[in-house]
DNA sequence: TAACAGTATGTAATAATATAACATTTGAAA
DNA sequence: TTTCAAATGTTATATTATTACATACTGTTA
């Protein structure tokens, strides 16, 4: 398969945040990301929230909202991506994209009947992981 | 059918925290709230954020993630609730709390292979309300 | 009643998360 | 080579949330 889409150029900035992110086995906090890239030159909030908001845009990456944190996206390769799904263990707080099809389906075809058009969606399921489960 | 459930008796600061939330018809943000009860003797932040957690845990109240912002339950006539669904309008941010047994029935018994045991979820659903897909 | 445990409150200080505003630079396309 | 969008750098500040500690209230039970 030829390459159909165009890798995009991540910036400067962007791809010393994404690398973190995506080296992180879990989620990443900005002021912790900040902290990181000072020794390459990122000093300020704003540059690394710039980037933040860009590779989130770009599907790259997503925001686990309730933990204010970031992680790289594993389950699209990279296409733009307007829904997500998180599993979140409630004691070692791991966090695990969920990719599952039957799920997707389901949440992508969702209506009811307030007449609104669903374009995305973010889901965050909490619950006990494997491990956490036995101790 | 008789009362078998007592009515949790709210504490001074809870209730006067659940009375903003209550009568707003969206959204309210923390010092939003502590803005609107310093005239009843609530100064402070952990005041405010003390009443919202313990509401949250009874289940009268519910975080928009997305917005860090409260909004009462409406669903569920206040039984302690571990399943939030929201729609929120990408234009005029309206938000709704989503009832509907396919979609609680659907993600309160979503099992995927890894193992975990899904106790708490939240969804939050994205796109244009009504109104706002004919402007 | 006195002792207690659990819950709630008051208060000051500060931590953590995020954005505004503005000047400048870069990179790719016309 | 001008031009425009995107990206960067920087300072300051806004917004959201917690820590820590002292005190008070409420119901239970010895």
């Amino acid at each position: 398969m030829t390459k159909m889409q165009k890798e995009y150029n991540l910036s400067k900035n962007q791809q010393i945040v994404f690398d973190i992110i995506e080296k992180s086995n879990e989620p990443v906090k900005a002021y912790s990301i900040l902290f990181n890239v000072k020794k390459k030159g990122i000093k300020a909030p704003p540059q690394v929230y710039r980037a933040l908001e860009k590779l989130i845009k770009l599907g790259k990456i997503h925001k686990v909202e309730s933990k204010n944190a970031f992680v790289a996206c594993k389950s699209s390769n990279c296409e733009i991506s307007k829904a997500t799904a998180f599993s979140i263990c409630e004691i070692c707080e791991k966090v695990t994209e969920i990719a599952n099809n039957k799920l997707s389906n389901f949440l992508n075809s969702f209506e009811d009947k307030s007449g609104m058009k669903y374009k995305k969606y973010n889901l965050e399921f909490f619950g006990l992981c494997k491990k956490c489960k036995k101790s």
